[in-house]
DNA sequence: TCTGGGGTCCTAGGACCC
DNA sequence: TCTGGGGTCCTAGGACCC
């Protein structure tokens, strides 16, 4: 293995143009349809009868409307009456995004999936030579001949530099972000464009009188910390593309697994309740049991219908991935935490995860968790092969509460906040 | 007319220990 | 009659990403 000439590694990030829109606008036009919609104002939404009703994926003429992603639908209905609305189809989604991520790793083994619709590919060793550019579009074109869709590829010799790069101008381009580029081409841009500079932080920044990328790498990197602590540095290092985080082919292991949701109605009475509380502690528990792990630490949030959010939290004196004792905390979580206001949106998350090898438990309650492990993974195996609603619990009947809630997906590796 | 669901990381404050 | 200081762990909340 030798180093490029330069001792620089160069970075591609590959990013999907609307991904969830096109993977839509694609599969549509391969079943025969005379409309491509990306051609259109459209978007992909949930639905609004159930309260999910927000903006998932825009076309690029419907962002002309001005329609941002996590908009409501209705709003965004105002903006543009002939809007398309389609509904999301996530298992289409996780072929196209396989697709893609395989086709990618033919160019380099250093591939780190993002999200569904992103990955980081650590070229510096495949290039041999070629130009970084060229090979971009090289890349670029073949996916959108193989698979229908386009790509923006950034290029730089870092991930925050080719990120930041592929959200220049699109869709179906190739765009540069070199150190000695980033004057000219990163400074300009508003400092909410830079990474992690979010709907919070961009007011506080303009508040110090700092409005573009460049006057923020120009501060003194000791007033940003006096404001912002620790991530003061890392704004002063992301406004002067300073990164070195390695391209992680495997990602990291997961931290926490959790599910959550948005109740079609308000609820509020304690029996409904408890009733979302166990829908999603099983599908949550299955995906721990799904990629062998145990649970140290149980939490549930709520939100009110005022869209205000609080959680509880509860570390275990012995890790577990049993649903009916990740459960009994879950419920005592709850009741808690809950003060009677109706609410809206629930969710259960585990965290402080560890391997289910070193399982281990006293000689007291060896039996009676022997045998709760045996009805976890029976009621699994009958799910795997029979569908999800083949064992459901009595007390979901005639409930109107979904008995399994939130999805056991494969598992994609989770969307860092820092690279 | 209210805004999804999946994550990661950081921080303040309190409990507790020595 | 007055309670210093450092360290660790835990929890709740808030920021960010897609």
């Amino acid at each position: 293995m030798e180093a490029s000439p330069s001792g620089n590694r160069i970075i591609l990030h590959i990013d999907v143009n609307s991904a969830f829109l096109s993977w839509e606008a694609v599969y549509r036009l391969q079943h025969g349809s005379p409309i491509d919609l990306r051609e259109i104002p459209s978007v992909v939404g949930g639905d609004e009868e159930s309260r999910h009703g927000i903006v998932l994926a825009k076309s690029i003429p419907a962002k002309k409307y001005d329609i941002h992603t996590g908009e409501v639908l209705w709003q965004a209905r105002s903006k543009c009456p002939q809007l398309v609305v389609l509904p999301p189809d996530y298992s289409l989604y996780i072929q196209c995004s396989n697709a893609l991520m395989d086709l990618l790793s033919e160019y380099s083994p250093l591939i780190e999936r993002y999200s569904v619709d992103e990955c980081f590919l650590d070229v510096t060793q495949s290039l041999r030579g070629r130009d970084p550019f060229e090979y971009a579009q090289k890349i670029s074109r073949r996916v959108k001949k193989e698979l229908g869709f386009t790509v923006n590829i950034g290029v730089s010799t870092n991930k925050l530099l080719a990120k930041m790069a592929s959200e220049f101008e699109k869709p179906d381009k190739v765009h540069t972000l070199y150190p000695q580029e980033v004057p000219k081409k990163m400074w300009p841009l508003s400092v909410k464009e830079l990474f992690m500079v979010g709907r919070r932080t961009a007011p506080r920044l303009y508040r110090l009188n700092i409005f573009s990328i460049g006057q923020l790498a120009h501060t003194d990197p000791h007033f940003l910390t006096a404001h912002f602590k620790s991530f003061g540095k890392v704004l002063w290092q992301y406004a002067h593309g300073f990164d070195d985080s390695p391209v992680n082919p495997y990602g990291s292991e997961a931290k926490g697994i959790g599910n959550s949701t948005t109740t079609p109605f308000d609820v509020d009475n304690e029996k409904e309740a408890l009733l979302y509380v166990l829908s999603l502690v099983e599908t949550a528990s299955a995906r721990l049991r799904q990629a062998r792990l145990l649970a140290r630490v149980v939490s549930v949030s709520i939100r009110k219908t005022d869209l205000s959010f609080f959680s509880h939290q509860r570390r275990l004196l012995t890790p577990t991935d049993n649903t009916e004792s990740l459960y009994k905390v879950a419920q005592s979580l709850f009741q808690e935490l809950w003060d009677g206001d109706p609410l809206r949106h629930f969710g259960v998350a585990f965290s402080s995860l560890c391997n289910d090898q070193f399982y281990q438990t006293s000689l007291f309650d060896e039996a009676r968790l022997v045998r709760k492990k045996a009805l976890d993974s029976s009621i699994d195996a009958i799910r795997l092969h029979f569908g999800s609603t083949s064992v459901v619990r009595g007390s979901f009947i005639h409930s109107g509460i979904p008995p399994l809630t939130g999805g056991v997906r494969e598992d994609f590796p989770g969307m860092r906040s820092l690279l």
